[in-house]
DNA sequence: TTAGCCTTGAGG
DNA sequence: CCTCAAGGCTAA
């Protein structure tokens, strides 16, 4: 297997340590005491959870499977607490089977790497800070009264009087809840799907201690999906749904994250809404590597063809992800942010210079032109699939195999679309069109990023950025 | 069984 | 060398 170097410039200008300090468990609320099978937890849920696989224990809960994990009661209902642990994001497969001790795992890199985010997050939103003047956007934040968490751990650390913005820099508000439901589902930590560990392989042949109700699905069925003749749609239309992540869960895992860079910021300052949308996107970007590692056909490729196909179309993904949710949930004249809040176009447009307001311009009639159309996520599917499939990408491996992909992902396409809507032939060509006018937008929105990147703007070391020069370098 | 402390050992 | 996440040990 072949690792995916993540460049960690590791040479951050504050000589931040890192402590486990102040950090939560992520399982019980507990004091974490290092990284304990994929995630910092504390000692006692590192040793629980060690038992428990090695053990291969089976556990009953004698409630509603529900039960509260915290630290002091923890010990009630270890069904509970090990679902918790699962939950969160606890490594299986980094229990040993051999129980070989001392030394290092593959999950060292991911470690590594998690420090250097969290090292360099730190960094960032005090450096932010200082350059909210030259930012053409301008703060906002994340009220939190509309994200309620379920689970009752995470308290919100974030007090009320840090997050409210000042009056005239307030430029995202909030979503009508009519749109998203307020019932977020279980709270989630944000998990690394880092590219270190795409080739991970189970070490673990047993890898269910209990065999049913456990680690929640990461892809739930869409609450706004309502597909048309569900016995006529193509069967990899339905295959494709079945990767699309559900709209509810980015949300909540996203708001999740921002939630914990913002505790772990100076809390009397604001990021800039620019970089909070640089978050955003780095999130999303890692929603889309890991929807694409999961895919179907996708995760056959070689791990090399991957990273191609992916450093190819990144950002046409990243597009297409935020064009898509104006047109399937967006309201005209504003944009949609993948935390369910909403900016005024003419809000943002006021603000950003002139290469930004014609992205910004092109991107809207673009969503114009998709609206018209009706494009229903059946078809956004199969669109996501047909930009990743790109056989004209260089020196790939299995050219031939993602040849042959892409035109099955244009039949399917085609299929589904002479499906429902028989009149319309032209639809597929315009879909096409519509397609190479997101390619043109998303190599603008690059290049404009990467000005950005250059004027230091952006924050760094992460995702975002490792695509961002991946091509350019 | 739990959870705090101890020992181990590959990788840096 | 040192680090630090693995597994191990043991008193509650």
């Amino acid at each position: 297997g072949q690792h995916l170097k993540i460049r960690t410039s590791d040479a951050l200008p504050t000589p931040f340590h890192f402590t486990p300090t102040g950090e939560l468990c992520p399982v019980c609320g507990d004091k974490v005491s290092g990284y304990h099978y994929g995630l910092l937890t504390c000692e006692s849920c590192k040793g629980f959870f060690k038992r428990t696989v090695q053990n291969n224990k089976k556990y009953i809960c004698a409630e509603k499977q529900e039960c509260r994990v915290d630290k002091a009661q923890r010990k009630r209902c270890p069904f509970c607490r090990f679902q918790k642990c699962l939950h969160v994001g606890m490594r299986l497969e980094a229990v040993r089977a051999d129980r070989m001790r001392g030394g290092r795992n593959k999950f060292g890199p991911m470690y590594k790497r998690d420090r250097a985010l969290k090292q360099q997050r730190k960094a960032l939103i005090h450096a932010s800070a200082f350059r909210k003047e030259s930012s053409p956007l301008l703060v906002s934040s994340t009220h939190q009264r509309d994200y309620t968490f379920s689970g009752g751990f995470q308290p919100d650390t974030i007090p009320q009087s840090a997050v409210l913005p000042t009056a005239q820099n307030d430029i995202i508000s909030h979503q009508h809840p009519s749109l998203l439901p307020s019932n977020s589902p279980g709270a989630t930590l944000y998990q690394y799907p880092s590219f270190s560990n795409w080739t991970v392989k189970s070490e673990h042949p047993n890898n269910c201690a209990i065999s049913s109700g456990s680690a929640a699905g990461i892809y739930s069925d869409n609450l706004f999906s309502s597909p048309p003749q569900g016995s006529r749609m193509p069967r990899l239309v339905m295959e494709f749904l079945r990767c699309d992540p559900d709209e509810i869960q980015l949300q909540s895992k996203t708001t999740a994250r921002l939630k914990q860079e913002h505790s772990g910021s100076n809390k009397h300052r604001n990021p800039s809404t620019f970089s909070i949308m640089c978050l955003m996107a780095d999130q999303t970007l890692f929603f889309i590597v890991e929807w694409a590692r999961t895919s179907i056909f996708f995760k056959q490729l070689k791990v090399s063809d991957q990273m191609k196909l992916l450093h190819n179309c990144w950002s046409d993904l990243l597009l297409l992800d935020i064009i898509s949710r104006q047109v399937m949930y967006g309201r005209e004249g504003s944009l949609l942010l993948v935390t369910g809040q909403e900016v005024e176009l003419s809000d943002i447009s006021s603000l950003a210079g002139p290469t930004l307001a014609s992205l910004i311009q092109r991107g809207k009639d673009l969503v114009e032109k998709l609206s018209v159309l009706k494009v229903d996520r059946q078809e956004f599917a199969c669109i996501k699939f047909l930009i990743l499939f790109n056989p004209d990408v260089k020196e790939l491996e299995d050219q031939g195999f993602i040849e042959s992909m892409q035109e099955q992902v244009e039949g399917t396409l085609l299929e589904y679309i002479l499906s429902t809507s028989s009149q319309h032939f032209g639809r597929f060509a315009h879909l096409l069109l519509c397609r190479s006018e997101l390619r043109t937008l998303s190599s603008l929105a690059e290049d404009y990023l990467y000005f950005r990147h250059l004027s230091a703007e952006v924050p760094c070391n992460n995702l975002l950025i490792e695509m961002l020069c991946a091509k350019r370098s």
